[in-house]
DNA sequence: AACGAAGCGCAAAACGTTTCGCTCTGTTAT
DNA sequence: ATAACAGAGCGAAACGTTTTGCGCTTCGTT
């Protein structure tokens, strides 16, 4: 079908060495650069990856394993990733683990047996356990938001509790004395979030009544119901802290169930700044994370794995975080 | 370093023939299969797909190319046809276009050089060009949401201008005889409801007037400016139907803005019914695209050009719409 | 008993690259 | 002038599969 080296070699009078050293960047005589070039693009020839990747048992191809990929966290990740890998001539192989542990170590096998280059995954599992086959074939793993319970893996995140440490007392210092929260204890990122949080209440003296600590899933249900149940207390909180987009839309949805509004009849402070931030009435004070500089650092540590083989020590960036301001905060008094 | 068909060779005395014969599924002796599993079971062996695509030229992967991964109806999108992939052995290579076409050409090109067996793009163009190289190599392709302006290429769709047809008969059958339009001429889907729209309102011998027609874009911004424009007006329409899930949501947020509530002062007709419909309060009362079959449709026509190589001609799938009750409808007697 | 067909196994040739070890040419340092 | 050496090219062997054509058995039929 398509002109292979080859080809070349005949139209050129060369070898396939040679013509292989020029392909890969070596140094060939100029006059033989010239005809290469010419038959190359006579021929529109163009390399056989799967050829190559044969020989050099390397794909240009890095798999990416996601906990669900209509998420719009995750959707923002990979273009994100995407971008950067394509700069660098690799593509992405995209997997779903749907929240399944036992898939997400499925989507692990699979990626290997398609030989990808490295993977880059925003895992379902705090335990390193699916990874084990990645090892054993000694294919890089770099891990975006989560790392892993024992951190024997690279990770590229924010400083959760640091994050939501500071926005709390952004809260505090708006004089709000009963602050709600509503968050999760089974994910990693929403279990300090939620610690951050006691933290800064701690740090001021606050103490948080247990009926106003909702932990009740890091989804748009936990955010809704959570919001519903402090929206029934007698003595309700004067504010509530959310600790992720989808408990924070869940949370809005509550809010505007109930006839009561924000911020004037109770403080919002929510985490992440995805499209719907924009569009909620009011607009959400929130955590930013800085999701290009998520996508980017993870492609280029995981690049730095597969190109240079570093294999000094499992490294963990932490990047920081913004804040944004919106109208969702009542100063008391 | 993994064990190869030659180690199975040796293991169990038979040709390399015979193994791959059983591989593929093929018949062999009994008592040769026991040996051979036997084999592969202790040697963990796996098929190396790069070698077999270098001789079968299939990889078992399709591209799939999107004019934006972190839209919501992208995401969804690409769950389901993953999922419907995975069941069938197949992997994705997903591209971004960033809505550039010319990126959407590269990308093209760049899953060719990948050798993926097939294509699935929403696209950007709506003019074929873009596909020429898949054509030349002789890659299958199918389309979603927006076929080409010649038809010229296998597409799953709703039909749109009859979906927009119906759901403004509702808003005709409540009484309402001024109703705007957001939406767009740009993107064929665009077009193709505002035109069905207009067919509605011809069909009841109700007039459109110029003001009533804001063809900003299909996004964002285009629902937020023209929900701005309408509401300036000394005289409001009583409704409003908004194209697509972005549309309506910027016009959500223009109507918050404002002061004005809905249905009380307007009443709103969506499209789409992503994540965001739900918290949104009032519930958009809205048009609903089956999103899995689409997702799945794309899958199997695909997968018919790939494995049986159905050249017949091209098809065009056209799936049913749903119609999601909400309260954001009035009925003016 | 002979014959053709069917079933199964084998060796070898592909697929399109990269890489290894070698030769050749020409240049620099001694 | 010569030894040493760097630069560039070459042929051949690899990478791990599938596929093709052919030969051997075995079985059922006439």
């Amino acid at each position: 079908m398509s002109a292979t080296i080859r080809d070349i070699k005949n139209q050129t009078g060369l070898s396939l060495a040679t013509i292989s050293k020029y392909l890969n960047g070596g140094n060939v005589l100029p006059e033989n650069r010239v005809k290469i070039e010419a038959a190359i693009r006579e021929l529109h020839y163009e390399v056989n990856e799967l050829a190559r990747g044969l020989v050099t048992s390397r794909t240009k191809t890095v798999g990416v394993v996601v906990y669900a990929v209509e998420s719009l966290f995750n959707g923002t990740l990979i273009k994100y990733i995407g971008k950067a890998l394509r700069k660098l001539g690799y593509g992405l192989l995209i997997c779903d683990s749907d929240n399944d542990e036992e898939l997400e170590e499925r989507n692990i096998r699979y990626l290997l047996n398609k030989k990808v280059d490295g993977i880059i995954a925003v895992p379902v599992s705090s335990d390193g356990a699916f990874l084990k086959p990645a090892r054993e074939a000694d294919v890089p793993v770099v891990l975006i938001d989560r790392p892993l319970k024992d951190s024997s893996c690279d990770c590229v995140r924010i400083d959760n509790r640091q994050a939501a440490l500071r926005a709390v007392r952004v809260l505090i210092a708006n004089g709000h004395r009963d602050i709600a929260v509503i968050s999760s204890e089974r994910e990693y990122t929403a279990y300090e979030r939620y610690h951050g949080f006691l933290e800064a209440m701690d740090e001021a003296g606050l103490s948080v009544p247990e009926e106003y600590i909702c932990l009740g899933g890091h989804s748009f249900e936990g955010g809704n119901l959570g919001m519903k149940r402090l929206l029934e207390l007698s003595r309700k909180p004067s504010a509530v802290f959310m600790t992720n987009y989808e408990v924070t839309l869940g949370a809005v949805m509550a809010l505007n169930d109930s006839g009561l509004s924000c911020p004037e009849d109770i403080s919002f402070l929510g985490f992440d700044d995805l499209i719907m931030s924009h569009i909620i009435k009011p607009r959400i004070t929130r955590v930013v994370q800085p999701m290009s500089s998520l996508g980017e650092k993870a492609v280029e540590l995981l690049l730095n794995h597969i190109e240079n083989g570093e294999e000094l020590m499992t490294t963990e960036i932490v990047l920081g975080t913004g804040f944004m301001e919106g109208d969702s905060i009542r100063a008391l008094e």
